[in-house]
DNA sequence: CGTGAAATTAGTTGACC
DNA sequence: GGTCAACTAATTTCACG
């Protein structure tokens, strides 16, 4: 299983991954050999997902993100898989939760402006029947972004 | 500035930021000194944020992700300033947006558990004399995430 | 699991078209 | 911007303790 070697190296690989080995060993206090074999077994057993750069995504022209929080009609279990499918499948959804309370669905939508988010409500939203409402709250800040699962 | 080249440079890069120059080359149809070239200037111009590794939250034991939106009391500068600064400096909170609509702040918060969360909340929230209310909602599914600012 | 050494590959720099 | 060559640094494999 895991222990504290490798949640130390999960801490550092997650807020840099280019890190070489012998530079991980001398964060999380261990060899270089180690790391790399612990490494590559945590990328091979998937608890690494994904190596990837982030993006200022105001650099790239996408200055808009949206929450979007979404009721479906009823939630019938073939009507929620239906819903999810689409949510994946749309480029403008960079994150989409499955939640309880208030809403059944919370979307992190990023577009170029807000022309480029009514093209998304009306194409991925309007156009789905089992949307009963939805409630869009437009980021004024992206304050906080740090895609890590533990410290 | 930057062109359509670089646009699928970073297409590239935030699915996979481990590819050797040469593989970034064949990829984007271009040469491995060019994307050198091009891969460093998005990183000291700050269009590449961040070179990470993602981790799978349930491998870890954070195996609970809540969507919390937060209003504050009033919305004054220094008010929203602090709040901010709490949310920069609080370890649950993985991502946080300031927003318009109903709410004033929407958190992505990871813990282990839901003991986890009622401590983040007593800690972080109520404690906290600017929140003036605040809704959880508890993921049930994580259905996408994708950090990327492009496609 | 850690070390060190050898082989391989990738990153980096500079000269050139 | 592309190509090539040369150098440096990192990754990978292996033998060993």
């Amino acid at each position: 299983m895991m222990d504290d070697l490798d949640r130390r190296i999960l801490g550092a690989l997650q807020k840099n991954n280019r890190l070489s080995f012998a530079e991980l060993a001398d964060l999380v206090g261990s060899s270089a050999a180690s790391c790399m074999r612990r490494v590559n077994k945590l990328r091979s057993d998937g608890v690494i997902t994904a190596d990837i750069s982030l993006v200022d995504p105001k650099a790239v022209g996408k200055s808009l993100t949206v929450v979007v929080t979404v009721e479906l009609d009823r939630e019938r279990l073939d009507l929620v898989d239906d819903f999810k499918r689409a949510m994946r499948a749309a480029k403008e959804v960079t994150q989409c939760y499955m939640v309880t309370g208030d809403a059944d669905f919370v979307l992190i939508v990023a577009v170029e402006d807000v022309e480029a988010f009514d093209v998304f409500v009306k194409t991925k939203l309007y156009t789905n029947p089992n949307v009963r409402k939805f409630k869009s709250m437009i980021a004024l800040d992206r304050v906080k972004f740090e895609p890590r699962t533990l410290l």
